[in-house]
DNA sequence: GCCGTTTTCGGCCCGACTGTTTTCAGTCG
């Protein structure tokens, strides 16, 4: 699927426009025709083919052009111009937070610089700041945003994401007049990782919210600080957003402020059709300014004659086109969930006792949880040999016979370098649930390891395929497995497919999550619990559920311990056929 | 460059903050 590439290609001729200072709304066309390819959800060589290129929204006669160009070619002439005229370096230079692309075509123009050294030097040197329309601090700003760049170390974790916001909301909420304060942006939206972190508060003496702001101690850099809203990058160099506004704008600044950008300007285009103007302030009527909502988000997606739409689908990918039709998911929640499906305890690498974690899952609410620890060869993460599997089976018979949450005899078992599983049938078969998974030897080339996971899901006795491609956010690369055949092959199977919930793995991505639903797979979710807190991360599982759209009837964990049991048996009677 | 349920031309989301500016352009959210 060549999407990414080929929607790459349009970012690249639209940035390199927007330095020859092309017109704007025809760079908007790129960008959005850029957008529209990445999330397109299938091939779009599909649609080259049977020539409905044109018919894809924000694609017409001269982006289908350069696509086709693209496929049969491998090259867009436009671009290889535009690469020509601009140099390289003028595109890194736009990364520079501060520095857009006006600056950088006028530094080019006049001074000849063209990489981020000659621009460190430029400015040290008092060149930038005799420009026309520059002075001292904007040579300045391009320094400090040079030291930004060098300092910046990629997106965050969810959670380590939350954990920030909360810690300066929690200043925030000290504050008098501070009423409403929450996390918007990706937080809210229930992103795999978070560029930054965009905070809101609700108070009508919004100076002192933001200079109690600026003043906390973890905050290093001011990078603005007006009579609304504040950017600072904290000691840790993460960047943290403040927004604040009155009561009456709370709905329409949540909305604003929570996004994703093309929500924003896809919502504010139907407010246009509807003869509304939408800001973060509130709904308008075009005419006569008036304010017809703004207090809460149910208003104003109701006064625009749609449905509530939740955070996690706000990204244009048609989403608004569902809440005008009423024909939202109804996306699966917390509540829904009856229990874990990926908990490890003491007998492997866990640190918590299976009744402990019993008690836990009582707390939260659950009906019924699967202890699944690490199998005989994963010797480092302490691996049940055949002999404690069966004392573990035992405990488990003993604690159910009190436990009001019942006990799952399962075991996360490992997919071997040549895709056998790690217990013998025999043993297998003993499990009420058994998990396959990667834990080992990476490093095969990409046709062994589709061959190893597709060989593991040929044996009946594996109902859940966990962390399939065993990525690690910002630590360890997905495996390159082709998972349109993996996916098809659970629905032909009945293998369910697991959403794991830890933060930084989080696999199924959201990506793989919308493509299994959309091909009629199951999905689970389980926390990969080592220790007590861990089941905490269950949210982390769902928002990927949520984001892609998915509701409960296709999550496994949703289904009472009966059901549950039934589904399992059933699938693998049929496998064994 | 794309688009159209009054349109094939004239719009395209909308506002805050900064710096260098005599009235606003650039950058960002
Ligand atoms: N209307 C409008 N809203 C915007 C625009 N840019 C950003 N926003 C809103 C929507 C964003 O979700 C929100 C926060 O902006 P961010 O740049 O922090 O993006 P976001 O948090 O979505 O992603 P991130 O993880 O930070 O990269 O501000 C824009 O150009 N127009
Ligand atoms: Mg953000
Ligand atoms: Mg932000
Ligand atoms: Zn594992």
């Amino acid at each position: 699927m060549k999407n990414k590439e080929i929607a790459d290609k349009f970012t690249e001729i639209a940035h390199l426009l927007e330095i020859k200072g092309d017109n704007s709304f025809k760079i908007r066309s790129y960008e959005k025709a850029a957008e529209t390819i990445e999330n397109l959800g299938h091939d779009i060589e599909g649609d080259c083919l049977s020539g409905n290129l044109e018919k894809i929204p924000g694609i017409g006669e001269s982006i289908a052009g350069k696509i086709r160009e693209y496929i049969s070619s491998g090259k867009i002439k436009k671009l290889e111009g535009l690469r020509k005229e601009i140099p390289r370096g003028l595109l890194e230079m736009l990364k520079v937070p501060g520095l857009g692309p006006a600056k950088i075509k006028l530094i080019y123009e006049k001074l000849g610089v063209k990489s981020m050294r000659g621009l460190d030097i430029a400015a040290r040197r008092g060149e930038l700041a005799a420009l026309p329309g520059m002075g001292e601090k904007s040579a300045a700003n391009i320094l400090r945003g040079l030291e930004i760049i060098n300092r910046l170390d990629g997106r965050l974790l969810m959670s380590t994401a939350q954990d920030l916001a909360e810690e300066f909301l929690d200043v925030l909420r000290k504050e008098k007049s501070c009423g409403e304060a929450l996390a918007c942006g990706s937080i809210r939206r229930g992103c795999e990782t978070i560029g930054d972190i965009d905070l809101l508060v609700v108070s009508d003496e919004p100076k002192k919210i933001i200079d109690k702001f600026i003043e906390i101690p973890g905050v290093e850099k001011v990078i603005s600080a007006g009579d609304s809203k504040a950017g600072v990058y904290t000691s840790g160099d993460v960047r943290i957003d403040l927004r604040v506004v009155g009561e009456k704008s709370y709905g329409t600044a949540m909305l604003y402020f929570t996004g994703s950008k093309e929500h924003n300007i896809a919502l504010r285009k139907l407010a246009l059709k509807k003869s509304f103007t939408l800001n973060e302030y509130g709904l308008y009527e075009q005419k006569t300014e008036k304010y017809v909502a703004g207090k809460t988000e149910k208003d104003v997606y109701a006064r625009l004659g749609l449905e509530f739409i939740p955070p996690e689908l706000r990204e244009n990918r048609g989403e608004i086109e569902q809440a005008l039709q009423k024909h939202l998911p109804c996306l699966v929640e917390f509540k829904d969930i009856k229990g874990d499906l990926h908990l490890h305890s003491v007998y492997s690498d866990g640190s918590v006792e299976i009744r402990v974690l019993a008690a836990r899952a009582l707390e939260l609410g659950y009906e019924w949880i699967a202890i699944c620890d690490h199998s005989m060869s994963l010797k480092i993460a302490n691996g049940l040999s055949i002999k404690t599997l069966m004392k573990k089976k035992e405990e488990i018979e003993e604690l159910n016979k009190t436990s009001r949450v019942k006990i799952l005899f399962g075991a996360e078992v490992d997919i071997l370098p040549d895709g056998k599983l790690d217990y013998p049938d025999e043993i297998l078969k003993e499990l009420d649930i058994c998990l396959g998974a990667i834990h080992s030897v990476f490093s095969q080339s990409p046709d062994v390891l589709n061959k190893r996971v597709l060989k593991a899901m040929d044996n009946p006795f594996l109902d859940i395929l966990a962390h399939p491609t065993a990525r690690l956010i910002g630590k360890r690369p997905p495996l390159a497995l082709d998972m349109e055949k993996i996916i098809e092959k659970a629905v032909d199977k009945k293998i369910i497919l697991e959403v794991n919930a830890f933060p930084d793995r989080r696999d199924l991505k959201e990506e793989h999550c919308l493509m299994a639903l959309k091909k009629g797979a199951m999905l689970s979710l389980g926390t990969d619990s080592h220790a007590l807190y861990h089941m905490d991360n269950m949210k982390y599982g769902l928002m990927n559920l949520r984001r892609a759209g998915c509701e409960k009837k296709n999550v496994l964990n949703t289904r009472p311990m009966a059901e549950l049991q039934k589904i399992i048996s059933a699938r693998r009677n049929i496998s064994n056929d």
